[in-house]
DNA sequence: AACATTTTGACCTTCGTTGACCATTATTAT
DNA sequence: ATAATAATGGTCAACGAAGGTCAAAATGTT
């Protein structure tokens, strides 16, 4: 966190406010002539320190009255589990280790049992509807890693 | 909810009704003057804000004692919901449209807000990873149709 | 020098606001 | 009755006001 460039001191800034509010909500022209630079800088700035990996979540409006919205989540404790969990998954996943993962899942209370029913719908071949079988099962670990990393976070 | 512009501040406005008399009949213009707005604004608003895949119902009438009636829809019957939005959806679906029917369903209690930020990060770009933009929303369609089905066996 | 990060700006997409013009309904005058 | 007129609401296209994207240029690091 040097504070030497421009992007840092916006990261400074808006982190500081963010202690205190846990929500914030911003003009990106406004911000760009406070700190003198082109509004893009800001998209630059949240792209790269203020994205979902390092655990915020980003929303935003164009037009008249629009707004860029940055919450601040809240690391969830079971992020070993998770990790641990991440390494078992190969890059294909058929329905019956898919069922095993989730099943894991919600006995540990990481997921309702309707989540979980709902993942499985989701990620069954019928809804899939890929013709190619490994297509299919690289689709499915993509759906249960995304899920996994969902759950690295919470909103308070 | 930011409101900040005109449109956002009549949309409050008329929910606050909307909250506590399920039916609403306004006069444009008299509106319009309200809110220092040129009358057709009112039909933005309504047009962006109170459609029907929002859960609203519109009926208006012109000339002398002319109205404009929005009533907000309650699905006693969640099968009928359910087959109301499956009507709605088209074959291909996109991010946001996913999340005007994502945001329809967290609205009305049909799920929660974790399930709805769950199924959006499983339905997003980069977890479905398809190259082909029409295959990918293809398959978002299907997830979702998906998910509104197993909705009918599942309440909360 | 090679590579990574930051800064800028041109161009794009989305949303909101406005006003001119159109369509329909009710009322009034003939 | 019929025709004119007033009273509503509807449509649409243009414009302005945000924010988004992307790649080139500049700067920093190793």
């Amino acid at each position: 966190m040097a504070g030497q460039n421009i992007s840092d001191i916006i990261e400074a800034y808006l982190k500081q406010i963010l202690a205190e509010q846990q929500q914030i909500e911003i003009n990106r022209s406004d911000i760009a002539a406070q700190f003198n630079c082109v509004p893009s800088q800001i998209n630059y700035v949240i792209k790269t320190r203020f994205n979902q990996q390092k655990g915020y979540w980003v929303e935003s409006k164009r037009g008249g009255g629009g707004y860029i919205r940055i919450e601040k989540l809240h690391f969830s404790d079971v992020n070993h589990y998770i990790d641990r969990l991440l390494e078992l998954i190969s890059s294909r996943v058929t329905e019956d280790e898919l069922q095993i993962f989730l099943q894991q899942l919600y006995g540990n209370d990481m997921i309702t049992k309707r989540e979980a029913q709902m993942v499985a719908v989701l990620a069954d071949h019928q809804t899939l509807n890929i013709d190619s079988r490994s297509a299919e099962e690289t689709l499915r670990a993509n759906l249960l890693i995304a899920l996994l990393n969902s759950l690295r976070y919470q909103r308070m």
